[in-house]
DNA sequence: ATCACTTGTGGGAGCGCTCCCACACTACCT
DNA sequence: AGGTAGTGTGGGAGCGCTCCCACAAGTGAT
């Protein structure tokens, strides 16, 4: 920490200027000096640092922000109420990610709830002043418009799961396709021959890709997809109740069971309960997500688990080369950038 | 939201020069508007309002913060690792209170974690270039030397939990001796004869404040004060189970104990049950906080409940005060501002 | 009619930077 | 010697506001 001579002769902060007299060279010289330019000569760079230190220069960001066009922050939005944010480890770990990666550089890092409709508006503004360089979007829903808004502002971004097949938007997601497939392929490798697969809420693109990799490893492993033992869920756990019920009404012999989440799965497990039947051994049963609930469950839960914190890190990086390339990836074309991170599978005695 | 004639001529943000010619008006007279200014008459504050609808004009940040060297946005410092803020309902709470006092205004909060060193030697930084107007302080110790750095730049701040009966800033708090005194007047009310006290941290004040109300309730009852009920912990469980051994040891005829903390009180039962007293038939017991550890023991735990959104809410009124007045609490001498919310005993089975 | 306010308004100056053009100087070719 | 790069540097212009002074116009007392 710089605790030299600090409060210039004028009583407030150093500027640019002062730095400049001090050093006896141009402000530009400073400036080159303080961003890093590599255009100065080495006995210049010493001088400056040296007057930097003395004075305990800090640059003013304002003036810097209204100068360069730019914030040196991001924003971490989070369309979800406060409540929900904290409850779910999900979001503690992204901001692990998030904020690990982050401290490399010099960037600010902005949490912003946009759970009730005012709160939106006020993002709404705040995005349309521009007040931050870029946004990372997590846990958005398919019909929400912030990412069009942001495309619309030309702000940088990158969503975490993105939206369909061709999200616009640079995104991060886990492979769900091969998460899902995983877990199929481990049911059957522990004897199951009829494994059926309570889905996501279908509106979700990476709840159709687990359908997907649900449906191409049963193929694969030269089963035919019995499309009644896919049952729409919609994540939550009461949704997996309701499609366990359903299930058991329709393939009454169904020896596995594939969920879409871990929520999803406790809801299967207590219809399986109910009805007398054993899990693993009448019915093995893997969940997605890998959370707590997984580890707390009896018996404790199968799980596909997704590196949340390695896409944090990765969210980050694609949205610091989005605001290098001072475009969003939207009006690039082509060149999408997409990073889908690996799953793995974590066995417990459910299956 | 403003959604008309975006983008002007130039392809850029409009700017406070381009609504005053719209407007037909002088650039200090559209300043005047956006700032809620008195000193305009009806017609030129319609004729503004009308531009700046059109032209979707949204001032910008950084020139207002350079010229009026003003940031609108306060920081919640938390001097604490994430985890830690994740795991705790106590910030989740705060930053209710802190978040539903705020959208009233225009500022933007700043959520920073300074847990580790490097996240430290960043807010500093931080502060140093006066990115916020102020500064929210919340879970600081004794030691911290954060607190001083704050009034040393001059920078408005609010404590919450002051680190003495001088704290030099201003402050809130819990009532902790009106919160021991009614857990203790509690216990004597159940008839318990020999109430002991397991300690928070001494070096935290609030933890001294609770031993005063703890002495004096039982004095003013015409019990005298035994120093040998009276054990030091540190708010955790470890603290709590170490204490409570202790206790039993020095004084096995103990029938009721006072916690400083919920954690504590969770530490304390353990040995209780392991020493083959029952809760509360041999010694009743009361913690701190009404944290949800307190719901879900066993038996449910009676326990000292802190207003904790309201906490925050008083604090985000003491900042925008302080800020408003453009100086911190400290260079105001003797007119400091302190806050005091009072406790309120939640009564459970354990007592 | 004069003076003294009050009210509303325009616009200059300046906040502290970055960007970029201009220029001095050196080095190395022809 | 003249040309042609490159390298380092100074400083003007300008980012979009707020602050404040100047001033016109109105109001009411003397």
């Amino acid at each position: 920490m710089a605790s030299h001579g600090v409060r210039g002769r004028s009583g407030g902060r150093p500027t640019l200027e002062e730095v400049a007299a001090r050093a006896g060279v141009g402000r530009g010289t400073v400036s080159r000096v303080i961003n890093g330019s590599p255009r100065v000569s080495d006995a210049t760079r010493a001088a400056v640092e040296a007057a930097v230190a003395e004075l305990g220069y800090v640059p003013n960001t304002a003036a810097r922000a209204l100068a360069a066009n730019r914030t040196d922050a991001i924003a971490l939005v989070v369309p979800e109420p406060e409540t929900r944010f904290f409850a779910e480890p999900y979001f503690s770990d992204m901001l692990k990610g998030v904020g690990s990666e982050l401290s490399e550089t010099e960037m600010q890092l902005l949490l912003i709830f946009a759970g009730s409709d005012r709160e939106r508006e006020r993002l709404a503004q705040y995005l349309a002043a521009h007040r931050v360089d870029g946004v990372l979007l997590v846990s958005v829903h398919a019909d929400d418009p912030l990412p069009d808004l942001l495309t619309q502002l030309e702000i940088p971004a990158v969503i975490s799961g993105p939206r369909s097949a061709a999200e616009p938007l640079a995104s991060v997601d886990s492979d769900n396709y091969g998460g899902a497939r995983s877990a199929v392929e481990h049911l059957l490798s522990r004897g199951r021959g009829h494994i059926a697969h309570i889905t996501g809420h279908l509106a979700v693109y990476g709840a159709q890709r687990r359908v997907d990799g649900y449906r191409d490893a049963l193929r694969e492993a030269g089963h035919e997809v019995d499309e009644g033992l896919i049952e729409p869920g919609d994540f939550t756990e009461e949704g997996g109740r309701r499609a366990m019920a359903e299930l058991l009404r329709r393939r009454p012999d169904v020896d596995a069971v594939f969920a879409a989440s871990d929520v999803t799965a406790a809801g299967a497990s207590q219809i399986l309960r109910e009805t007398g039947r054993r899990i693993p051994d009448d019915v093995a049963l893997v969940g997605y997500d890998d959370s707590a609930i997984a580890r707390h469950m009896e018996p404790p839960l199968t799980s596909v688990r997704q590196p949340i914190e390695e896409m944090g890190r990765a969210m980050i990086d694609l949205l610091l080369t989005e605001i290098a390339d001072r475009r969003p990836a939207a009006s690039r074309g082509l060149e999408r950038h997409q990073v889908v991170l690996a799953t793995e599978l974590v066995e417990r005695r459910s299956s």
